[in-house]
This record gives structure tokens, C-alpha cells and sequence, in this order.
DNA sequence: TGACTTGCACCGACCGGTTGGTATGTTTTC
DNA sequence: GAAAACATACCAACCGGTCGGTGCAAGTCA
């Protein structure tokens, strides 16, 4: 469970190859990322991937479960966290999220959502995996926007609802992004899920706490 | 310039190939859908396909541009620009996208967020025929939103930046829709679309008109 | 009218390269 | 010294794309 690993350079090729994938699956795809192209990107070879992974398929569920395992400490750690208020640790999150859009889609964008659009119909498998990520990631979300709509008497949603809703609209922000191969549109898009947040909290706290 | 085909049952091979294109990108993708794949869907041989498009690059960015070419009469005769009131068209039309959502992923999905985001950097030429149509289909909500705009006093945003933000939704919903195997959670992310199109208009309406 | 030409739509066998996957051998680690 | 962690060589299937050819409807000239 603990992990004791220098996770610095010195990575293993299991590893190795699981963070290759995530920037081939980006910026290209999965099907069209070839066992080479990973086997090429991670300076491993063909025998070590079929070592590690009984197929390809395997590895493209690996690595949505990877990326879950990889971006969640990360947003652990993150700052939004700090806010005594729970409604503002929810749009500290969102501006979190809009800063983290910057440069290409292959730097910004969504493993597990880019892998689910491709094999949601072919791979039950990988379909699984992402949606632990997609899901799991949104339930990080729902206590601090339950505690947000308990104080201020919003009940027309759900906090789970709410919670998966930001990610549908990343997800959205990042094709928007690849469509006009431009990051300030799906900037654009998080300032519109902020302003819906902030107006569905202040239109119910009228009465305060 | 006049269609005066009778455009039932007998097409001409060009078009059955794009119309199994829309069926295969939405199920499969573009990259695992092979030529021998379109051509049996079509009922067509290699030949034909090659004798139409140069390349299947030039039928992947052919099948966006159809694809908005096919879509844009059927939301041109939609029920949603019957009201009055410009914000009224508005939230038909959402409540008609709504209404779409319905059956598996390959059959109210859109092919132009799904070509997009496997080829964005692999193919600038289907890429800009993925931007021309969603951006495009996104221009015609344009007039309805300044005008509700207007009317509301709403100042905050652009007709241009909401018109986008409504199909960023939409594209994040089906992504939803595909991780979890359901429609239900995109018809929820775009209920959260309504509500917030509801809260911004009516936050400024107070002066009324 | 009828033989001849022309050009478009379509056919399907074929090609070289790439694909995911395997079989077997070698090195490293405990 | 055994097992895990690689490496190398190889394969059959499949891929996008090519190419010589066919059917056929519309001129066209005598």
C-alpha cells in the first residue's frame, strides 16, 4: 500500500509505459497509437509490454486506472482546499480547474475521457475503468457541494448531480478546445459553470445563514 | 442548386458511404472504422469509395461537413423557434436537445465532437470541418441569445461565448453518457445547462423590460 | 438508324507496410 | 538457482491505397 518508490526518474517499465500512454492516448488516440508507438515513447520493448500487459486492451484499462491513481493525490494536494466556506472550496476547485487549461489539448485534456469516447462500445472493459475515474473523481466533489447547498438551502439538485455535471463540462471544454485548437474557449466555457454555481448559490441565500 | 432527387431509398454511393460514416465514427470512431468496414456498411466496394474520396482523411473531414450539412435542416424545422419570446427559444431548443438524448450513444451522439477528438492533431483538414460544424451550428443560437440578451439586460456574457458553452455541455454529456453506459446523467448535465440559462436571465430582469 | 467514341461510376484482385500478438532466449534480482 | 524482468526475431492478419478493367448512358458523325 505505502509507496516507499523514489518516484523520480528511475521508473519501472510497467510505469514507464503507463505515462506513455497517457500522452500518446491524448494527442492521438488510442487506436491510433500502435504497441510500438508505446513500446517507442517508453523505451521499452515489445517482449516488456506483453510482459506487463496481457494485450493492448489491458493496458488502455490500466492506464484509465492509473490516471485516476496519478491525478488524485494531485488534486488532494492542491490548494482549493483551504477555504473555511464549502462554497468557495467548490469555485476554488472550478478556477483550479480553468488554470490548469493552458497550452494543447494533449497537455490539458482527459485521459479517461478521451479513451471512454473512443472504446465505450468495443471494450467493456476499458468503458469500466474510465468511468471509476470520471466518477470517482466527481465524488471528491459532493461533500463540499452538499455542505455548500445545506447552507444555503439550495434543493432543486443533488450534490452528486452537481458534481458530475462540472466534469460533463470539461470534458465538453476540452473538445471545444481540440475543435478550435484553441485553450481560451474551454476557459470560457469553466468561467460559464462558475457563474451557473455562483448564481444558483446566491439566488437561494437570500436569507443567509 | 434545387434537390430535386428523390432522396428515399436510392442514393448515390457517395452518400451511402457518409451515412455509414455517421453510423460507424459514432459507434466505433473514425480510427478503428476501416475503409472495407464504410464500404460493406454502404453496400459499396474499395473501388467506389476511392473513385469518391481521395483519401479517408478526405472522407473523415467530407463526413463532418455533411454531417452539419444533414443536421442543420432538421434543427432549421424544429419546433423550438416557435415562441414569441427570444429567451423562450432559447430553452426550447435545450429542452429539444433534451429530448434527443435517448437510446445508446452511437445514436444521439455527435459526429463531429467524436471525429474531432481523435484526429485534432493528426488531421488539420477534418479538424477545421469539425470547428465549421459545431461552431457553426452554435452561430445559429446567436440571434436568440443577443436578443434575450437584450431584452433581460444581460451584460456579463457574449451571445457568441454562451451559444459555445451550450454545445460544450452537450459534447460533455455524451461523454457521460458513454463512460456510464446511460443517457440519463447527459439529460441531467443538460437540465443543469437550463437552469443555468434560467438563473442568468432572470437575475438581471428584475427592471423588467 | 447504327457504328463509334467518350467519360463517368464502379469493380475487385492485388501490393507493400503495419498491426497486435507469440515463441524463445537472455539478463537481472532475490 | 529459480523466478521475474526483460530482449529479439518472427508471424499471420489486416490496413489504406493502387490499378487495369467493365458496364453503360450520352453524344456524334455518316
Amino acid at each position: 500500500m505505502a509507496e516507499s518508490k523514489p518516484l523520480s526518474k528511475p521508473q519501472s517499465a510497467r510505469e514507464r509505459l503507463l505515462l506513455a500512454a497517457f500522452g500518446l492516448i491524448r494527442s492521438k488516440g488510442f487506436n491510433a497509437t500502435s504497441v510500438d508507438d508505446l513500446c517507442a515513447a517508453a523505451g521499452v520493448t515489445k517482449g516488456a509490454f506483453f510482459h506487463h500487459f496481457p494485450s493492448k486492451e489491458a493496458l488502455g484499462a490500466a492506464a484509465a486506472t492509473h490516471w485516476a491513481a496519478v491525478t488524485a493525490p494531485m488534486f488532494a494536494a492542491a490548494p482549493y482546499h483551504a477555504p473555511a466556506d464549502p462554497l468557495e472550496r467548490v469555485l476554488a476547485y472550478i478556477d483550479f480547474r480553468a488554470e490548469l487549461i493552458s497550452g494543447t489539448p494533449a497537455e490539458f485534456s482527459c485521459v479517461a475521457g478521451t479513451l471512454v469516447q473512443e472504446v465505450f462500445a468495443t471494450s467493456p472493459t476499458i468503458r469500466a475503468a474510465c468511468e471509476a475515474a470520471i466518477c470517482g473523481h466527481a465524488a471528491t466533489l459532493e461533500a463540499d457541494i452538499a455542505a455548500a447547498m445545506a447552507e444555503h438551502g439550495v434543493r432543486d439538485v443533488t450534490a452528486a448531480s452537481l458534481a458530475l455535471h462540472t466534469q460533463a463540462v470539461l470534458q465538453g471544454a476540452f473538445i471545444l478546445a481540440k475543435a478550435n485548437d484553441d485553450a481560451a474557449v474551454a476557459r470560457d466555457s469553466v468561467a460559464h459553470l462558475r457563474r451557473y454555481i455562483t448564481l444558483l448559490f446566491q439566488a437561494k441565500s437570500s436569507g443567509g445563514s
